[in-house]
DNA sequence: TCAACATATCAACATTTCATAAAATAATGA
DNA sequence: TCATTATTTTATGAAATGTTGATATGTTGA
């Protein structure tokens, strides 16, 4: 009996040649802030355009003062919210246009790597 | 001096309510698959449609057999490969229908989280 | 300047993930 | 049945990540 070949089924045109597809950095640091439960909650809390202090997220979300701070710092660093200063508070908010740059370029990459048409 | 209010912006209609928008397992499983670099760069490897077993991954990363078994199980498990066996050999490779299944519910969670034309 | 408030950072510990090696399981042909 | 091949599963130690409590830093008005 002869073992299966792997079969390579050549990319159709239009699809582009093989990866080079390869995440950016930017990307990469969106997917690991979003693969967490509790980072998907809290950025829920900002759903709407809101604003929000750390004390009021960590207050919402029944997590300490130190955990939401370096989770809000997570979800900053991979490109989903932005902050500003005002006075001793510092208010956090989804990065809309960050957000949508990092989903293009997952999705640009996924098709990159996907045939067409499953 | 008045402390700063937290500001709630109104959805804009056509944006539906407030999320609602959870993700479901599904989704938050993908995140977690591909939330590793290792994960992507296999990922990459069945660009273009092709089939690979455990055995030709584990070379082609430079990995150990039962590294890559796992990990391939985890990229099965997020919905992003799909596996057949055919006698000893399992071959794997991308599930497009569930990948693109999974980016529109993130597209679509995502969307529900943020203001619009930030 | 100082105390109060808000947040960020740090260090330690807890938990999860990762990678390895061995063992178990599945399939095959002699 | 058995040895071989391919993969999955298991157990373990190491590494990474998550959480906590304390400390450091930034801002403010008295």
């Amino acid at each position: 009996m002869v073992e299966p070949v792997e079969k390579a089924v050549p990319a159709p045109g239009g699809c582009g040649t093989a990866p080079a597809a390869q995440l950016g950095a930017g990307a990469r640091e969106f997917l690991k802030a979003l693969a967490s439960e509790q980072r998907q909650q809290m950025l829920e809390l900002f759903a709407g355009g809101i604003e929000l202090t750390v004390g009021t997220v960590a207050e919402r979300l029944g997590v300490g003062q130190s955990n939401a701070s370096q989770q809000l710092a997570l979800l900053r660093r991979g490109g989903l919210l932005t902050s500003r200063r005002d006075g001793k508070q510092v208010f956090y908010r989804i990065d809309s246009a960050a957000v949508d740059r990092s989903l293009a370029e997952l999705r640009d990459y996924l098709h990159a790597c996907c045939p067409p048409g499953d």
